[in-house]
DNA sequence: AACTATTTATAAGA
DNA sequence: TTCTTATAAATAGTT
């Protein structure tokens, strides 16, 4: 999208990097805010700058919109069978788990000590809109 | 973009709201794996359809990028008078802090204590590259 | 920070 | 649903 075509890596001159990390920053914003008001979903969104600075979080209003959409559920099962569980809670913990297998299955043993530990002691939580 | 503008409010017919989420979704998930790679940003994403279904997060090997990236910080201030943190760490807690004081801010005390509850069973972290 | 030439994303339609 | 295509939107290079 531009002037020209632009090749699928590292955009080496810092000068350039910067700019297109502001540009291509807001343009995934929007685009994570419309199909969030389009399609009634909920996003989560975290970008680190090369620098590791935490740039920008982005959600539509992720925790308050399944309260108010699963907050009826207070108790019962909700098939034959199924155990009933806080939905909320189930998400969370489906989340954390794909997560956590993505996480075993792609750092070193040494890493993940690392992490591990480190998550422990500051869980990165999904928290509200500040869009 | 496309063959009419789009109002931006949640669309009423499930077809139609489907069938963007499909083709939104596929889009928002490259146009975050581009931002990485051109800009050597790491990035988190996390997309709940409007049912509570968790159907895509994506890194960019976000945990691994910053431990190769600040594992050689391992002791000594960064600058004088400023005690040194382990960069990762420093990452989560702030990363965590900015979310809990979003999180804070938006719900209600009721919703956020249940809310609480559950991260605190169930933290959400930051895994690994899965594109 | 703005401006456009182009590329890209995608809303409808087949 | 998967493919096509007209159009809206994003953005690379420029000013």
């Amino acid at each position: 999208m531009g002037r020209g075509r632009v090749a699928m890596k590292r955009i080496e001159n810092p000068v350039h990097r910067q700019v297109t990390f502001c540009k291509r920053r807001a343009g995934l914003l929007k685009k994570a805010k419309e199909l969030s008001v389009l399609c009634d979903a909920a996003i989560g969104l975290v970008i680190f700058s090369a620098h590791g600075k935490l740039y920008e979080l982005a959600t539509k209003g992720t925790m308050q919109e399944l309260i108010e959409r699963y907050g009826h559920y207070t108790g019962g099962p909700q098939l034959p069978d199924e155990p009933m569980v806080e939905p909320m809670e189930a998400i969370m913990k489906a989340a954390n788990r794909c997560l956590l297998e993505t996480m075993e299955e792609n750092v070193s043993h040494s890493d993940f000590t690392t992490m591990n530990t480190c998550m422990q002691m500051h869980p990165l939580t999904i928290g509200n809109n500040i869009f």
